[in-house]
DNA sequence: CCGGATCTTTGCATTGTCGCAAACTGGAGA
DNA sequence: TCTCCAGTTTGCGACAATGCAAAGATCCGG
């Protein structure tokens, strides 16, 4: 195990708030270790026998349908919690953990939970704070799948994985993971074929600018005049 | 304020394993009213300054789109906790909820979010509980809009809802509440024409009964064929 | 440096679902 | 009891998006 400083967690948004002091007892309950890219951190319906910091790279979140169609959740970014299913008193995962690139990951035993939660007021509140406001935006998601066509869905999810997760380039914001047509049809219920359409077209007008498995946002504002037309 | 009994609370899931004296102190903090139907009971973008424990009766969590849309959210039953807002760090209403049937409820002040957890720790953690069923119901409804087809969708719903709130009667099982085509058209991201179309399709074959408002699931198991079918 | 696997693009036929319009119906209130 | 209105049903034309198929581009490993 390396060695690590609690400066690292400092910033981080689960433990804002916290004592150095806090951040090293923390840092003492926790393993830390690597996920080659397209290992899976945790699968659907194991025993959650950990929860998880990602301190560096990309993880994605997977539902498989019974009839093996695939749908990402989310996308998890460097900083972000995950699997914290003994948080939400459930004693399996929800849903696949997968690593969009090599990351580098912090575990704690999940039966460590209550402990951290009694030593950690401020953890526990900012871990629900997260819940919460996980549970808001996939309602809000809800709402776009059951109200927007695809080419607006498509539209939203390049714009917020440009804000969320977007690096500045010469060219514009570059997603930061690789990405194919076919994740971005997972993340909005459509086909790779509609969306390659739909990116084709948006580069050719030069509003994006396309590659294999990599985005660029070029024109931010004509995106989100797609994303919010009424027809 | 009418006189309130602690074993009107002590069978329901939020205050499962409480003392009969921490369900008094829980009461004696309690405001109870009633809202009529169609009320709201709050709203969306409002200062959250109560949670509510629905005590009889229905409640619909609505969300509108900007041009106009409505989408339900969920149903809240009897004995379900709502507008728990400050429970997960926000401190407006995440949406609108309106009285689906005359409704009694109880009213906390959110300001007494931190104290009530602090005295009582075990409705802390089946408040979080519920959260996470909740974040974890609404990904798999994101997967259901996302892969699903109308006819599909709509089949849960009506399956769902009869599971959750249903009573039996000699027809079948009959939803609780007044509930339109327009309703399940908001539930499932579709229009009133294609539930119609859908409904009395399953009416004229037997496997539910229609009325105004009113739906009654005659042959379950008919319905959950359509509801996994892969085509 | 050369395969071969993976990802992307594009054409065309098909269809599930919508949008609009109009008629129908049941129940609440006068 | 009658009336009116909200809710429901149904037909038909339109179209967004899919499914299928095949070619093209790009990258990785040997």
């Amino acid at each position: 195990m390396s060695r690590l400083d609690a400066s690292l967690l400092a910033d981080l948004p689960p433990f804002s708030g916290m004592s150095r002091e806090a951040l090293d007892d923390m840092l003492a309950r926790a393993v830390s270790f690597r996920s080659a890219k397209d290992a899976y951190v945790f699968r659907e319906g194991e025993e959650a026998h950990s929860f998880f910091l990602l301190l560096d790279g990309y993880v994605r979140v997977v539902k498989v349908t019974p009839d093996g169609e695939q749908v990402i959740v989310r996308y998890i970014a460097t900083g972000e919690l995950l699997g914290i299913a003994r948080a939400i008193g459930r004693d399996t995962y929800p849903a696949n953990a997968v690593a969009a690139v090599d990351c580098v990951l912090l575990a704690w035993p999940s039966n460590a939970w209550d402990a951290i939660v009694a030593a950690h007021p401020g953890f526990a509140t900012n871990t629900y704070s997260m819940v919460g406001s996980r549970l808001v935006g996939t309602q809000d998601r809800v709402v776009e799948l059951a109200t927007e066509r695809v080419e607006q869905r498509v539209a939203n999810a390049i714009l917020s994985l440009a804000r969320e997760t977007g690096r500045k380039t010469d060219e514009g914001i570059l997603i930061d993971f690789p990405i194919s047509r076919q994740d971005i049809s997972e993340m909005t219920g459509t086909t790779l074929h509609t969306v390659s359409r739909l990116l084709s077209g948006w580069d050719s007008k030069g509003w994006i600018k396309g590659g294999r498995q990599k985005i660029t946002l070029v024109e931010g504002h004509k995106l989100m005049m797609v994303a919010s037309a009424r027809d």
